[in-house]
DNA sequence: TATGAATGAGGCTTCATTCAT
DNA sequence: GATGAATGAAGCCTCATTCAT
């Protein structure tokens, strides 16, 4: 190849999308809008995805792994279980306050009824380690026997608007506080005792 | 006086829309769409919703006070907390099951960035009575005592995932132990002890 | 007839065309803001004038009536061209100062394609007493041996032109200033002599 | 770069706008007939043009500088009012009678209100040495003392006048006639003596 | 006759996508 | 591959006109 597709752009296209969207709504936002805030030209977008909705199954692949290479590192080994959910509780819901215009983007995404099976799969295996763990305290009684879905979207959805609360603090001890609530009432639902 | 704008027609419109938009998304159908489903010539809308968001306003109103009609009456009057929460719980819970239209298209909508406030507070009414409660309950320690709208946001998000699952679910048995669960893992969370 | 159109708001529709195509030119003035000034319905706007352009025919007609109506009386009837000529351009001049908008109406309307042969021969009559004249002062030498119609559509741009200027202007002195030499180039280029 | 924007479309967009403009009328025509006219798709209209307002001022603003190139050339240089007033009056009288629709668009433009001040300001360079010969004929003497703006605008009236009945007339010698006539009478009515 | 809601054709403009350069 | 002009389908909305009340 002459000059092969460069992942800078791929990247530049990404980031200019989630600013965009965040500002305007996915729906409203035109690809030009896209490629203007990426420094790229109209046509260019679509050599990196070829429809806009290829775009926005790639920025939610995208952001789902962003958001699971947030989660991953640090995890605790040891088999103590609310400190291991405590620590995936912060950082995701560090990450949404820090990144609000990807947890925007990534929550009008997922309602989107255009996002192809694999998308919605993508990032999960950054999970898959916390769901062994959660089952074998499942089995061991820690917490609940609830079907593993169902107490992921729970926390996800707890997770979600606690960040919401958060970013919409201006002072850091009520942020805190915010993290510390929900974490709290988390555990208090999903714990055995 | 001429033909007076007919409230059918209103209503018509509304469901219409409802019934289009959860199957097409807010964003991608046509005003057309909506008229035609209607019954109404496409220039009829615009007699009663100036424009596509008047309609999304109006529509997002409707569908607050639909909500909140349905979880008004038969509320507990006795001070058992529990029980009070767990009739709302079942109410939301519930509504959003049997018409998982207006439910997906509420959730859109409320993402959706151009709702005036006046449609936000719509329907709010109806929660004031649970809020005032509310309110007794922290201070008589049976509830944790968290802000007001973190509390009510929190059941809200709850109670959305549980939905999800039930509405996915075809076995009522199965149906009703996520309803169940849910309000468990909802209760631990807020209740004192 | 048990209500008989009213003459009253025929000259309504009429007066409020005028207003109102003055402010936002005929084309772009919809009928229902036309009915809305009047203060009528805007279907009973089509009672009185079948079509829209039937209202501009009657309008334009109207206009002319008016303006045929403020140039006859007072004609002097002696046989002095000069004097003949300088009280019509006067009459003329000063309607279209007085009634600016009735005049930027009335451009507008003649420029469009859309009107009748009817409408454009509307209020000649008045004028056949001036063309008589203008005949006979040709005839006697008085006047330069023109085409009628280009004399008389002369003698109407020249009057228009003169009227723009003496509407910008703010002061009287200067309006008069206008009018007068107007004239002056107006007799002088008719005049044989 | 990719395909540059080509002049040559955008007159074919002017050319093709006069002609249906001076057919239809500028206000009862789409911009859908211009583009068809044009023999381009209907958006590439508006990459050209981003409004049918920006189309009206544009193409204003081109028939400005074509009637303003056709008349700057063979301007007499020698201090002969009558001469040099009689070529400006010659070229303009015939340009018009040359482009009818260039003309009659034109006059509707002018009315429009909704120029742009550029817009009108456009082509008046070419004017400004006529307008520095005409102060210095008042001056001398030659031509009366009278506003500059008004002198113009008279002139122009004029010359319209004329031009629609050359237009109207079959026969050449007519149309000499009307052009020569029309210029009598504005020399009569400007010059001093 | 008066009213104003209902109608639907049509206007202007946007925008995802294609394609010439 | 990169660019951005070209394309034309479609969207939202306007408005002259009709018609039920």
């Amino acid at each position: 190849m002459a000059r092969p597709k460069s992942e800078d752009k791929r990247i530049a296209i990404l980031d200019a999308a989630t600013a965009v969207f965040a500002k305007r709504g996915v729906w409203s936002t035109p690809t030009s809008a896209v490629s203007r805030k990426a420094g790229v030209a109209e046509g260019t977008l679509f050599t990196y995805f070829p429809t806009k909705e290829a775009l926005m199954n790639g920025l939610y692949r995208a952001l789902k792994l962003d958001l699971a290479a947030a989660m991953l590192p640090g995890l605790p080994k040891k088999r103590d279980a609310r400190r291991q959910y405590r620590h995936i509780w912060e950082c995701y819901v560090h990450w949404g306050v820090k990144h609000p215009d990807k947890f925007k983007v990534m929550a009008q995404l997922r309602l989107s009824d255009q996002l192809g099976d694999e998308s919605r799969a993508a990032g999960m295996e950054p999970f898959l380690e916390i769901e062994r763990a959660t089952k074998e305290y499942i089995r061991d009684g820690v917490i609940r026997d609830l079907p593993l879905p169902f107490l992921q979207q729970m926390m996800g959805a707890m997770a979600e608007t606690t960040m919401g609360f958060m970013s919409r603090s201006r002072k850091p001890a009520a942020r805190r506080e915010y993290c510390e609530s929900g974490f709290e009432m988390l555990w208090k639902g999903i714990a055995r005792k």
